[in-house]
DNA sequence: GATGGAATATTGCCATGCCTATAGTTGCTT
DNA sequence: AAGCAACTATAGGCATGGCAATATTCCATC
């Protein structure tokens, strides 16, 4: 084990990601907690608010999430318990059922976002001047376009669709 | 709700930097199980194997991981029960016990680390031209300072001793 | 119109890891 | 020296979420 493989700039670049990824993560996770809220269901909030009528099928959902299907079943049983969603069943498609976003939903969420919009300010895109702003997002998008994972949290992505036929 | 919210420019730049974290860990985890590692055992590893004789009390591991410190003990009873750590009992003080990376332990980080730094060429510093790179990095060591989670995962920070005194 | 394979959501079982409580040390203060 | 607060590691109880199995529904093919 030779020591300098940790001075391997490959390796100094990905703890930079991770280290800064995971700050922010915290913060926005002491801010989702003092809404009530788990980052995961901040997550399952914002992509359902952004899709069209504010709902999803689970499958569709957990794609666009950090979840599986059963995770999503889980988390959507806790949100639907705590009134920031209901279940719908899908009329056209007696598999599928939606998770729709309630009207105490879209108020959690609009309690939170304007925190959340603030810590980003301040921590993140506020650190940098606007052009070496403009080179970070640009140097992410490639990364994350190389990489692409599908569709997950942050809902950069276009939307493809889901809501379909019902 | 106003559906604008999703455009804001600071909603699309967390996304894209969480997006990318996103799939890069997916790739690492992946490449990790090959190995029979998870990523909080590859990131214990590293951390451990990067510190003066290759070990750490289990207090300070912790601090320079993302774990807890019960996290931290039961990470270690699983890594002592595969041979890939031990425990050492610190003379100069009984409340203390340090992990220590075994051969064995070592001999997996070898196994493991020319696969994961290849993964980071190809996903992330080699989706990138050195001047953009450059600028992507730069960017990310000023949101890493600015938010400072004390020491994560990756390994970036000069190392805050910790060996001390045995 | 049957039938078999794909899709969908859910549940059981399990691993992981946090919080809190606990027990053992240490060292400072009186 | 005795007491006490701080520190350290661990264990109990709990929440979360993945994988595999399951039941239901759909659809294409015959």
């Amino acid at each position: 084990m030779d020591q300098n493989v940790f001075d391997d700039p490959r390796i100094t670049a990905i703890g930079l990601l991770f280290e800064a990824t995971a700050g922010l993560s915290a913060r926005f996770s002491a801010q989702f907690e003092e809404h009530g809220l788990s980052a995961v269901e901040f997550e399952v909030l914002m992509r359902l608010t952004r899709s069209p009528g504010h709902q999803l099928r689970m499958t569709d959902l957990a794609a666009q999430t950090s979840l599986s299907t059963s995770g999503v079943t889980r988390v959507v049983d806790r949100m639907e318990r705590d009134g920031l969603l209901r279940r719908r069943a899908c009329p056209s498609d007696r598999r599928s059922s939606y998770a729709v976003v309630t009207a105490a939903g879209l108020a959690r969420l609009d309690q939170t976002l304007p925190g959340h919009v603030q810590i980003i300010e301040q921590w993140f895109t506020g650190q940098l001047d606007p052009a070496a702003l403009d080179a970070l997002l640009d140097g992410l998008r490639q990364v994350r376009d190389a990489v692409h994972p599908g569709a997950t949290a942050g809902s950069t992505d276009p939307l493809p669709a889901g809501a379909g036929d019902c």
